[in-house]
DNA sequence: CACTTGCCTGGAGTGCACTCCAACTCTTTA
DNA sequence: TAAAGAGTTGGAGTGCACTCCAGGCAAGTG
């Protein structure tokens, strides 16, 4: 429940689902775990867990050990939840994650991890699309039936 | 393996993902589990399970309790298979069949539940497209430094 | 008649992505 | 100084959607 208040600099955003947008905290540098939770949208639970399947670059401690994030760490989390949002596996995402760590001599491979991932969402997105249609056939025939007893 | 090969009447087809679509064998009337896996892509454990959750109109069966399928039932998992392939939880799809069960009175509430699949397909087709703007993006990057890395 | 194939059942197991628990430490507030 | 609150850990538990297993029955083939 800390939520700290930066004087309104420039407004990046949190993009989580539906819930209102949170704005980062800009001018800090280092995030609690309760502020992350706050900003991202995923539990402090979560956020551990994905420190401990490599799913985050090292996070920073404060001198008792406690976690302090940072705004790169806050990027790499609106990355990682919108490869969520789009149903990238966790283990895709920790693979990603070490090609990152291993430096600039993978950015093929990251290309291509993230080309495949595009290719998914784009057939993804023609799947949804062509489903749109038979849901809008069949809420059509309900909302006729619906019409024509209110007629009579 | 026993595949049905029927006249080429109509083409009506499965819409199973990537699979090659399957011509559905028309003509016949009762459809033994082994051909609906072919026609669906569905396992005949989850055809089974989808029977016992509820999520299947009455299956027939032969005189020796084998299921038999109809035209009606191909044309329903036609219908959960796109639900599902839009991420339709089954609980909800179970309900929907519950409501298809008790007949048109249903009509409204039946509306309802696929009108808010509607809007959830929407919305996650825009969230897809959003994260394609991220990808395009980052793919962009490193195909920059792909290309400056090759020229040198 | 043996064998293979296809299908049946209830119930247990799997994989994924969290989610929670118990027991602890450290910091802040009353 | 006592109590509340935020954070720590390893490991166990949860919910979803299958997925598999053991053991058995029925029909067709050599």
């Amino acid at each position: 429940m800390t939520v700290i208040d930066s004087p309104p600099v420039e407004v990046p955003v949190c993009l989580e689902l539906d819930r209102q947008r949170v704005r980062r905290p800009e001018g800090r540098e280092r995030f609690t775990i309760s502020e992350v939770v706050e900003y991202t949208g995923l539990s402090a639970h979560t956020l551990r867990w994905y420190e401990r399947i490599g799913l985050m670059p090292h996070v920073d401690r404060s001198h008792t050990g406690q976690r302090r994030y940072t705004c790169r760490d806050l990027d790499w989390l609106d990355l990682v939840g919108r490869l969520r949002l789009t149903g990238m596996p966790v283990a895709d995402m920790v693979r990603y994650a070490e090609l990152v760590r291993q430096g600039e001599e993978t950015f093929a491979e990251r290309e291509r991890l993230l080309s495949a991932h595009r290719d998914d969402v784009r057939r993804r997105i023609a799947e949804l699309r062509s489903t749109l249609d038979v849901l809008d056939y069949k809420i059509d025939i309900y909302a006729d039936a619906r019409r024509a007893s209110e007629r009579a």
